[in-house]
DNA sequence: ACCAATCATATTGTGCACAATCTATTTGTG
DNA sequence: CACAAATAGATTGTGCACAATATGATTGGT
């Protein structure tokens, strides 16, 4: 027999991660398309109402494993939409300093409930879901430690 | 205190798995690059390798979670790079059956190191994977009940 | 046999991802 | 201080994803 059973779609980590990151993120979609937000803008919303003050681009990039190439023009339609505003910082002309407006910061509340609804109906019990995160924490880890 | 907690970063189990999902692929679309191959045109092949003769683009979409609106573009780069071959299927005019060419089926050789190249070093160790695919093969199972 | 509903795939348009490259700024070293 | 190297972000080009829609084939009910 000369197929490579390793190749077997049932040996296969990377499909299910694959297919599996994509169903719950069109989940999100479907939901924040209500208030006209894509799954990318909303955890780039997620990370600047999490942090204290304004974030640089790279900053907003670390925490969601991004670069500027995917970002840049996910900010600009944030900013476009009038949820985020963008400067250089003036200590460092190379940097942009990006935070939500007034209006950004109202949208929190009404994206409150997406994940709970997102989540519902798939199933998973909490202690799976407390699993499957440290799963995929450790494998981030472990990703970015063998860049 | 207005701020949603289960909007913090920290809560999410979406954003995870969104992030190792682009990670773990990127290092394979990496290794894959050297035969000409994206990611996605990668799990397609493997779908193909697997089946016994031709699929159709819906059984291929069954198995990967992909659309026709996904699949035809890439089934079409497959073909005109000789990997795949795609034919109406006489039986009933609306399918269209694919299958590998000789020089696709030849390609599997190629990639067979792959997988376990792009897992190495992010130290994930065997349990760990088996308890990974089982949660996500739960969850897609969810997502796919719900849909 | 008709023909409306259904089905399979293709097409269109928007928005990511990401590698590669470019530009402007800052930093480190002599 | 000069200036090469490093850094931050923007730009460019390719290829997905996916919703919405279009096209053409098949099926089921009368």
């Amino acid at each position: 027999m000369t197929a490579p059973p390793q190749l077997a779609l049932s040996a296969q980590l990377c499909l299910p991660l694959y297919a599996a990151a994509r169903g719950i993120t069109r989940r999100y979609a479907e939901l924040l398309a209500e208030v006209g937000l894509t799954y990318p803008q909303y955890v780039t919303m997620l990370a600047l109402w999490d942090a204290d003050g304004p974030l640089t681009v790279g900053e907003i990039g670390a925490r969601l494993h991004l670069d500027s190439g995917t970002l840049t023009p996910v900010l600009k339609r944030l900013e476009s939409a009038g949820h985020v505003a963008r400067h250089r910082d003036a200590a460092d002309e190379r940097r942009v300093l990006v935070e939500p407006t007034a209006e950004g910061t109202r949208l929190r509340d009404r994206v409150a409930d997406v994940p709970e609804q997102a989540w519902r109906g798939t199933g998973l019990r909490v202690e799976d879901a407390v699993e499957l995160r440290r799963l995929l924490d450790q494998l981030l880890v472990g990703l970015d430690a063998s860049a």
